[in-house]
DNA sequence: CGGGATCCGTGGCGATACTG
DNA sequence: CAGTATCGCCACGGATCCCG
């Protein structure tokens, strides 16, 4: 978290854009609000959110969640039944950010493949080199 | 950069927004950005930009620099004197997502005072609680 | 003046294990 | 099923030195 105790960083605070991009800009998030922003006004819950996120541990989508949760941008519902149900949704907030992100998305969805291209040249594939010698 | 060697990242290719978060979400680059918008079709030096960056170091502010270059986002333009004088702007495609950007920019500054407030509850200052008990 | 190379600290993030 | 706690890796990013 960004959350300096106000030492040497004088510049931050005058740059809501970074503030926010600190908060988006973590792996996982930009996925967890588009999933979110995909089911609407309903709400999903954590296991589903976990499976349509391959590669994501429950750490990080908890903390993610969370994160999200304390900036307001997701509502978290809990059933207390046993075994217990969490059920998440994008709050107002959430949705309004969403907009934006849309915009932001159809523009990588568009122009990403230019992006990767022109770093391509530079980009060297290993083929293989699958040799774990020692670690 | 997000080019991991090929394990683990099996989602990433599906989803661009990722890809685009991975360069704008490090820390300087949205900065720069915005500073070579201001300029609109002008160019900025390298020097200017790190005077108007406080906290910047000269291997960030090129590196970031390099990245948006390699990415076609930035046009580099070097005059070959002594002691060098080196250009930079936006590109088409840049300037087609500080469009983007801006209206991610005026969200924040429009709603980060709710999401930092939001967390600040949580927030808690230690007074001091340094009691001298060794001593 | 611009910027590459190197050393190093910090923290994001992943894997595993345990609780309610 | 949902979430936290602990450990460890490694990429991001800062400082410094040096080169064109």
């Amino acid at each position: 978290m960004p959350q300096r105790t106000g030492r040497g960083d004088l510049f931050t605070p005058s740059c809501p854009t970074r503030l926010l991009l600190d908060r988006i800009g973590t792996k996982w998030t930009s996925m967890v609000v588009k999933l979110l922003a995909e089911a609407g006004a309903g709400e999903v819950r954590f296991a589903e959110l976990q499976r349509r996120m391959p590669g994501v541990s429950q750490k990080m989508l908890s903390s993610t969640l969370r994160s999200l949760t304390t900036d307001g941008l997701v509502a978290r519902r809990v059933e207390p039944t046993v075994p217990p149900k969490v059920h998440y949704r994008l709050t107002e907030l959430g949705h309004s950010l969403e907009v934006h992100l849309a915009g932001l998305r159809e523009w990588a969805e568009t122009h990403i493949g230019e992006i990767v291209r022109a770093g391509a040249v530079t980009r060297e594939e290993p083929p293989d080199a699958e040799v774990p010698s020692s670690r």
